[in-house]
DNA sequence: GCGACAG
DNA sequence: ATCTTGTCGC
């Protein structure tokens, strides 16, 4: 199995990780309208981490935007190319997602990703992060608040509540069941915040969180499995001697 | 300076 | 993210 490595240049440091936001930031595009909700594809990717062995799994699930079924799915494995830092997630994750959406058979359409986008303290998120990098409509949908603040929605399923940094509304608080904790969505990349909101709610017929999310985090995971298998820490045979050849970098 | 902080 | 048993509910 291939293993995706760290991109020559990629920042070493989180000073040199925030500069490259304040660079690509300037690359987003807002105000554009995306694309129709519950029309053509939309692929969620999510990732799994493994610090132990270095491993990070990503997987991209395409759906038919009408009918919620799986078009096509895609995993790649790679190495940890950043630490976790607040503020700094696609650093950490863009490395495996951007390998595995290459290894869609089809276009993905919107992307969602498991996250944020506007709603970021540079105003760069994952979501704006990768929708710079490929171009495609992308938005975030995270499970907690970040840093932002918000009052809570009303309790019907649709009710929404800016989330804000300060007096800015960087995206909402979405309910997307019925008297259960919100979502949090931002725009990434050519998509209006208004067409976000309509997304994720037809992506949450039945759960707080969308299909698409879901889908990915339940194969992410399940790859991460298989490739933590062939690789157990310590590798060894019955006799004693390393089972596998150390994997060349990349 | 301290605490909080997407995944 | 990940560590983790049982438990309540559809």
């Amino acid at each position: 199995m291939t293993i995706v490595g760290v991109p020559a240049g990629w920042p070493a440091s989180e000073e040199e990780a925030r500069a490259v936001q304040d660079e690509l930031r300037g690359r987003v595009v807002l105000g554009q309208p995306g694309p129709p909700p519950g029309t053509g594809r939309v692929t969620g990717v999510d990732v799994a981490y493994d610090d132990e062995l270095d491993l990070v799994a990503a997987a991209a699930v395409v759906l038919d935007a009408a009918t919620l079924d799986v078009v096509a799915e895609a995993t790649a494995v790679g190495r940890v190319s950043f630490p976790y830092v607040p503020g700094l997630l696609a650093f950490r994750e863009l490395p495996t997602v951007s390998a595995v959406l290459d290894r869609l058979p089809c276009p993905p359409g919107l992307v969602v990703c498991d996250g944020y986008g506007l709603a970021h303290p540079r105003r760069f998120g994952l979501a704006s992060h990768l929708g710079v990098l490929t171009d495609l409509p992308a938005i975030g949908v995270a499970k907690n608040p970040f840093t932002f603040t918000y009052d809570e929605p009303a309790p019907a399923r649709g009710s929404s509540a800016p989330l804000l940094a300060g007096a800015e509304e960087v995206g909402r608080a979405l309910r997307t069941r019925d008297g259960v904790k919100p979502v949090f969505v931002s725009v990434g990349h050519r998509v209006s915040l208004a067409g976000a909101l309509a997304h994720t709610l037809a992506l949450t017929p039945r759960f707080r969180l969308p299909e698409t999310t879901r889908r990915a985090d339940a194969l992410c995971r399940q790859a991460l499995r298989e490739a933590a298998r062939g690789r157990p820490g310590a590798p060894t045979r019955p006799d004693g001697t390393p089972s596998a050849p150390p994997p060349p970098g990349r």
